[in-house]
RNA sequence: GGCGGCGUAGCCAAGUGGCAAGGCGAGGGACUGCAAAUCCCUUAUUCCCCGGUUCGAAUCCGGGCGCCGCCUCCA
């Protein structure tokens, strides 16, 4: 398995059998949105992919439970910060579930970090790389020579920039908080400079270190979080530990709204759960993991829209398949097309993880198996066409809802107008029939008419979340 | 301005040195009572443009053009 990384800017191994993980979460201020949704369905699929090739993974993800978007939603409100925090982090888990992603192995909040912070920090001050200022600590980028490797940025273009505003507490305008001195109506926590609450750049390294250990084996969020979150997470935990912290560091790209970064400060921006509800849960898997993942994506109504026929279009072959008796041979031939197809399959994830491709090779095997069908194949060929496709679609989550059952008194009923129908058609009552067709296709029951009978299939009502 | 990335058919999108995956859509044909589903054919002699390297480039190199992200909180 190759990845590519951003600080080395190529493509490494993955070697361990262990993978340790460390994944950027969220910060629950509010609901998440869809394009906030991007790393976690995308680096939980790799996830379960590096699993389901026998590797362990300790997947880590942070909630970031104290921020000044926290405070301010709070104060808004009237309720203390620590309710805001607890309640978006139950609907963050809730939204991973409707996105159909594992939680992660370990979930820590940053509030329940705070006394290993503070001891993080302390290190960095006794080392020389941080210094207090009435109740700050504040990180003394120039003491460490590598600032920059990650994003490639060179400090003194970085401080020609001068956006950065201008804090005179600062020994240089670059350095970043550690430690923030408290301030009325807000969280506080002892330390040894006072009251105070963690800056933020801290909680993620203190977490993953404390969880994971270093080096971890990845670590990942979004693009826009390289510079300067991760560079300063580097900065700290290897002026700290004086060892590297990570040794691959992906980035997805970011979800676009006609071409421009969906944002909550933009406005462009829909709910996960809202989206979720709208399309489906596969609808928006299969939208996301269409595209290598360090690309930009551009989300609109016709992408969605897109994405849910294509999975409606794999079902309709799976249940079709899953429904047939096992009959017959698997044609010779058609194994090996369908070896070749696995093996294609592995070969686009393992080439830094490209699910575009790897959906490719899925779409492959349906397209062989109506070919197969179309030439008279057995009814076997197709159920190991369809067990095969569920088997390599699992990792990312895609095609493992089962056909939807018509139970007891439905089934029989649905089967008696089926057979009413036939008998219809038989006497050439055409307007009839055709009448009961529409009926049943309008409450979720596709009719597909054969040369060895109809068969039917229910659709649609499923294949929402929940 | 600096750093990073992107530009492949009507649309979406893989591929990154050896005949251009896949999806959605469109047109024609087969099947059907008509449809749906499915199959077959057609929809990129060509991968933003211009040069170069090579027996051979969408893929490598040089130079343009266009778009986006980061440089401030941000997945």
């Amino acid at each position: 398995m190759q990845l590519y990384s951003t600080l080395s800017r190529r493509l490494e191994e993955l070697l361990t059998d262990t993978v340790r993980m460390y994944v950027c979460g969220p910060t629950v201020y509010d609901l998440i949105h869809i394009g906030n949704a991007r790393p976690f369905i995308v680096f939980d699929a790799l996830r379960r992919y590096l699993e389901s090739q026998g590797k362990k993974v300790i997947h880590v993800q942070n909630i970031t439970d104290v921020d000044d978007k926290i405070i301010n939603r709070a104060r808004e409100e009237g309720v203390p910060p620590s309710q805001v925090a607890a309640r978006y982090t139950e609907e963050y888990f809730r939204d991973l579930e409707g996105l159909g992603v594992n939680p992660p192995t370990h979930s820590p909040k940053a509030t329940e970090y705070v006394p290993k912070m503070v001891e993080f920090i302390e290190k960095l001050v006794e080392k020389g790389h941080a210094y207090v200022v009435e109740g700050d600590v504040y990180f003394s980028v120039a003491t460490f020579p590598e600032y920059g490797k990650l994003s490639g940025k060179v400090l003194e273009e970085l401080e020609a920039g001068a956006r950065i505003a201008v804090d005179e507490k600062k020994r240089d305008p670059l350095d970043f908080a550690l430690w923030k001195a408290g301030r009325p109506g807000e969280p506080k926590w002892p330390s040894p400079w006072g009251e105070g609450r963690p800056g933020w750049h801290t909680e993620c390294v203190v977490m993953a270190m404390d969880i994971l250990g270093v080096p971890l084996d990845i670590h990942a969020g979004g693009n826009d979080l390289i510079f300067p979150h991760h560079e300063n997470e580097i900065a700290q935990a290897e002026a700290a530990t004086g060892e590297e912290f990570a040794r691959i560091w992906l980035h997805n790209g970011m979800l676009t709204v006609r071409g421009e970064k969906m944002a909550k400060s933009l406005g462009n921006f829909s709910y996960a759960r809202d989206v979720v509800a709208e399309y489906g849960t596969e609808a928006v898997r299969y939208f996301y993991l269409s595209r290598a993942y360090r690309k930009p994506l551009d989300f609109s109504e016709a992408a969605l829209r897109e994405a849910k026929r294509a999975v409606e279009g794999v079902y309709g072959f799976l249940w079709e398949a899953e429904a047939l008796p096992e009959e017959g041979e698997i044609p010779e031939a058609f194994s090996l097309e369908l070896s070749s197809l696995e093996e294609k399959f592995h070969a686009r994830l393992s080439d830094d993880f490209d699910t575009a491709g790897a959906i490719g090779a899925l779409q492959e095997i349906v397209g062989a198996a109506h070919r197969l069908r179309q030439a008279g194949g057995g009814p076997t060929g197709l159920r190991a066409a369809a067990a095969l496709l569920r088997r390599l679609a699992q990792p990312l989550g895609l095609f493992q809802t089962a056909p939807p059952q018509a139970k007891g008194l439905a089934e029989e009923l649905i089967q008696l107008l089926v057979e009413l129908r036939a008998a219809l058609r038989r006497e050439r009552n055409f307007a009839l029939a055709d009448h009961i067709r529409t009926r049943l296709a309008e409450l979720g029951v596709e009719l597909r008419d054969g040369p060895e009978g109809t068969i039917w299939l229910l659709r649609g009502r499923n294949q929402k979340a929940g």
